[in-house]
DNA sequence: AACTTTTGACCATAG
DNA sequence: CCTATGGTCAAAAGT
């Protein structure tokens, strides 16, 4: 496991940028998450450094997917690495929709840093979670005067886009 | 051409 | 022992 001795911190931010501890975990909002899917899209909250995604996982809701072998498997549905699903309603990447929960992996773009930073995010729950692992090496980040980074294209991950698709798809869900 | 991002597949561990 | 989930790496595609 983590050797280093920091536990793993767990925010809770907006898309605003706006940090702040609520304790709100198991609230299911859909008006919520339906604003934010329509009006505003889901973004990683700046954390001042850069991360670079290595993996994306869904979870959750995945129960509606079958696999059969011998199918296409994709991480975004499950992970019948070793096992051999049936796929019964394998939407390939439709079935992205089908995950309720969404993870993805970030890792910090230094080798030598050693941070982690993993976002979950609910159909229900407009903010993201962000849960950090290990801590930077590397002093200050972008807030610095010294080694800002003009990150135009970095740090565009769409978590919305990865869940809609893109398709355009209306939500098959009435819980 | 380079870098970044995205998806797929594999591995490891836990129950 | 088998199954499921979590986590990571690699390759490919896109910009």
């Amino acid at each position: 496991m983590a050797s280093t001795s920091q536990p793993p911190t767990t925010y809770e931010g907006n898309e605003g940028g706006e940090r702040g501890h609520h304790g709100d975990e198991e609230e299911q909002q859909q008006g919520a998450w339906a604003e934010a899917a329509g009006g505003q899209p889901l973004v990683m909250p700046e954390d001042g450094y850069q991360w670079k995604k290595y993996g994306q996982k869904f979870i959750k809701n995945i129960q509606k997917i079958r696999y059969v072998d011998g199918s296409k498997r994709c991480m975004s549905i499950c992970r019948p690495a070793n096992t051999l699903w049936k796929i019964l309603v394998l939407i390939t990447k439709g079935a992205r929709r089908c995950g309720a929960l969404c993870r993805s992996y970030f890792r910090c773009r230094d080798k030598r840093c050693g941070a982690k930073k993993k976002v979950e995010w609910q159909p229900g729950d407009p903010n993201l979670r962000v849960v950090y692992d290990g801590a930077h090496q590397h002093g200050s980040p972008s807030s610095n005067g010294g080694g800002q980074d003009a990150d135009g294209a970095a740090n565009r991950y769409d978590l919305s886009t990865q869940y809609f698709g893109g398709a355009g798809a209306p939500t098959p869900q009435t819980q």
